[in-house]
DNA sequence: TGCCGCGATGTTATGCTATAACGTATTGAA
DNA sequence: TTCAATACGTTATAGCATAACATCGCGGCA
């Protein structure tokens, strides 16, 4: 059967390089992370991190966490996600958790709908400790 | 009488300077905006920038966006914000438009609770169009 | 007074993150 | 075939952030 690491058929050879490191990564990457992991690959430049990443995030298969600069896979296999997700990332351990609220998603919409401001795209964050971190500390 | 561009008495040289360099924008400015704007006050070094809003956004005095890295100064005179706070950025203008929101604040609080992840720090960005720019396009 | 500790400052150098600008290759539709 | 669209490869450069080290100024305190 198929496993959580399994990838859209329709990626091109560097989206799917791309998409496998962050796959395989317990933690969030930077671009020049992932490029460390393919340049026996034959990858070599920046810019085609930055691009498969664009796609890759442009169709939800990966997100990008703006406090970290870096990038994780969409823990949603099928990427069913549409609406406002939410991360939680550990600064013990570095994972991240992903969750999705639709309440909190309704209450932002009913700012922005009061205040007439058009909403294109949510990023939020939480920083802190996950349980094991905590307990371990 | 005072005028909302007051700053604290205790500040520093430099975090006086930087605080009023934010204060006086219409828009986020990035530490070398404000480094740009300060070399005729004899500031060289992008440290000095760094430091000084290091500790401003420690005291609550500016915030940093996350998905512009950039910084703003705190749009509530006195500072009472404390706790969560999201901020929607106008992508057409570039201005900023902060506020609270305590439902959404103890949303996240419930999702942390049940995980036993332990928040430290939340940024919440909302990219979009504000009003005036909306009726504009 | 003189010593000390601490926090702010100044300066140079460096590292990390991201994109501009150009050209080539591949694909798919008319 | 021809064209347009998209992906790819490469070099160079722009933009964001911090390490490391020296100095200065001020308050506490013997």
């Amino acid at each position: 059967m198929a496993h959580s690491h399994d990838v859209p058929g329709d990626l091109t050879r560097n989206q799917g390089l791309v998409l496998g490191a962050l796959n395989h990564s317990e933690s969030p990457l930077s671009a020049y992370d992932i490029l460390d992991k393919l340049r026996g690959d034959g990858l070599r430049a920046p810019l085609q991190i930055y691009r498969a990443l664009d796609k890759l995030v442009e169709r939800g298969l990966a997100h990008r966490l703006e406090s970290l600069n870096a990038f994780v896979a969409c823990a949603d296999e099928h990427c069913h996600r549409k609406g406002l997700i939410a991360f939680a990332i550990c600064e013990g351990c570095g994972k991240v958790d992903e969750f999705a609220d639709s309440v909190i998603e309704e209450r932002l919409g009913r700012w922005a709908g009061a205040k007439g401001f058009k909403v294109e795209r949510t990023t939020m964050e939480i920083r802190g400790k996950c349980e094991a971190c905590v307990a371990a500390a």
